[in-house]
DNA sequence: TTGATACATTCGTATATGCGAATGTATTTA
DNA sequence: TAAATACATTCGCATATACGAATGTATCAA
């Protein structure tokens, strides 16, 4: 029960739908592509993904000194349908449109991990991210 | 999205969720049955169901002096996914188990919306509902 | 018409949650 | 080693939410 409130609180915020909605799309990301994309501040980033990270809907992998986040496999076939539900909903917002969309340009450009999901660019990958363009921070 | 997060946040609370637990079990109840069987206050089951009202999980109809409480179909399927997920895992909760069995005990000593339901009885049909047994406030 | 019942709403308060600002930590580059 | 980058955490504040107590509004019985 105390389980299954932790999930609904952890959906029931626009930043952390807009964020999950970006990594339906993209599969992983680092916090900085997401600060990037939805403009948040790497603070609120990092304290929604802690959410998202506590209730086991997304996994941290550290690679050198990115944080890359990516969807993990529900436990159960129950939280299964619940969040295939709700993708299928937010997929729907214009909000979550546009932010896609963003994601795209972003990716395009050469973003952190994003970068390595792009198929038409002979530019950044994986191997050179290194060479990181610099976010625009806001604080 | 607002639509969306208003959802997940009427989930997002244990006493709305016991609630919708009688009410997938029992299929209509009025306010004053789940007073009884989850011991909460009227005010309390009165606010949530408001509530559960604004999100359109549920219908209310007023029969005389009563309310009753019903699921309504959910307008889309991508909710219909959710709401389907939300009702598998409740079930298996432990606190939502102890529920149904006092749900199931109060239906089978009579109670207003419940003894319709109740198969095994010779007792209180929906028309004698006026007899109705006095309900044990807290204030 | 008076009182009881069923439910809704308002009010003040306690707690939870989200936020930016500031700061801390690990990693990489120069 | 010093500076920069990527991310996490803490802190104080503003807002949201849940709660009981009190009150209001129908409905029905006597």
């Amino acid at each position: 029960m105390k389980d299954l409130t932790t999930l609904f609180t952890a959906l029931a915020d626009p930043s952390r739908l807009r964020i999950l909605n970006l990594l339906f799309a993209a599969g992983e990301l680092c916090v900085c592509d997401i600060e990037r994309v939805l403009g948040f501040t790497q603070t609120k980033v990092s304290r929604h993904m802690r959410y998202l990270r506590r209730t086991r809907i997304v996994r941290a992998d550290k690679r050198g000194r990115w944080v890359i986040y990516s969807l993990r496999n529900p436990e159960t076939p129950e939280r299964a349908l619940v969040l295939a539900g709700l993708r299928r909903i937010i997929e729907q917002a214009a909000v979550a449109r546009k932010d896609r969309s963003a994601l795209d340009q972003d990716i395009r450009a050469g973003c952190c991990v994003g970068a390595s999901l792009c198929s038409n660019t002979g530019g950044a990958k994986p191997a050179e991210r290194k060479t990181h363009r610099t976010t625009t921070r806001k604080g």
